[in-house]
DNA sequence: ACAGGATCCTGGGGGC
DNA sequence: TGCCCCCAGGATCCTG
């Protein structure tokens, strides 16, 4: 499941491959994803579109090309995007191909479930898309300040605030729960009862397991891969996420699994104490 | 208004 | 051994 470590992995092994390169064509697979490719605006590729950068955005992935347009992909779940020989067999659930010059090379975009995103965009479309009206702050970016005014004025949990597109873009699952092991703080606990050092202990976790990730390239669980089969190395420093029923990495403590936010969630009991229920007013026990 | 639930999608794993 | 069911979850839409 890829998220912004994983993301970033992506982008920075895409940028080699693609410096210097033109997009000359696009062909699509038999499936379409859930939302369509823009076959209207195939006509973009009738002149070569040389590739200007590849930049990522909360877990958005955009490839800038010369004369204004867009490549945007987003992963989903099982979402694979890499550059390959054109001679290579073409893998299954292939559903984009754009073929490159000079050279004897294609992007691929796989995706088993479907669930990702492939678009070709204007740059006002791709910039209002990741914009700050529509996108929250890198997590990097995020003051401890925005996170807490966000935080107490919501009756959502954290681990629902911390996913939350427009809270912070680019987490997910995994970092959210690491991050919360990290800080100390229940997942179900409330935004509204979140104090200030609290809200300041949880950004700076937040970043600190974020830019661990990247450093070994994100977390490999099954489908998670860049280029041709490189895996990323976080999954074997996760401290909670997927660690059900082993000892906490802290305290010894059974590691337990929560469903938070819809969520399969996972903390320690011992160092991220559950929510004191608040007692019922005007009546005892 | 806001929060939580259902939905999409497929392969893999658990259980019988 | 084989089959079936259920689970995983990011974003969006729906419901209460």
């Amino acid at each position: 499941m890829p998220e912004l470590p994983e993301v970033e992995t992506v982008v920075r092994t895409l940028r080699r491959p693609l410096q210097g390169a033109s997009i000359v064509g696009v062909r699509l697979g038999p499936r379409q994803l859930r939302r369509p490719w823009p076959v209207d605006r195939n006509f973009v590729f009738t002149t070569p579109r040389p590739v200007l950068g590849v930049y990522r955005r909360g877990k958005w992935i955009r490839c800038r090309l010369r004369g204004g347009w867009n490549l945007l992909f987003h992963l989903g779940m099982t979402g694979r995007l890499r550059v390959t020989d054109a001679e290579a067999a073409l893998e299954p659930h292939t559903h984009l191909v754009f073929d490159l010059s000079p050279g004897n090379r294609q992007i691929r975009f796989q995706d088993i479930r479907r669930f990702g995103v492939a678009d070709l965009l204007t740059d006002e479309e791709c910039e209002a898309l990741l914009s700050g009206e529509q996108l929250g702050p890198e997590p990097f970016d995020l003051t401890a300040e925005q996170l807490w005014q966000k935080a107490r004025g919501s009756k959502r949990c954290l681990k629902a605030i911390l996913m939350d597109q427009s809270v912070t873009a680019g987490v997910g699952n995994i970092y959210a729960d690491e991050a919360l092991f990290e800080a100390r703080l229940h997942p179900a606990r409330l935004g509204i009862t979140l104090r200030r050092e609290e809200a300041q202990r949880l950004r700076n976790a937040l970043v600190s397991v974020l830019h661990r990730a990247i450093e070994v390239n994100g977390s490999t669980i099954r489908t998670f891969f860049f280029g041709e089969d490189g895996r990323g190395g976080y999954q074997n420093e996760f401290r909670v996420y997927h660690q059900t029923g082993k000892p906490c990495p802290r305290c010894g403590a059974v590691i337990r699994r929560l469903l938070v936010a819809g969520r399969s969630t996972h903390f320690c009991p011992r160092c991220q104490p559950a929510p004191r229920r608040r007692a019922r007013t005007g009546s005892h026990r």
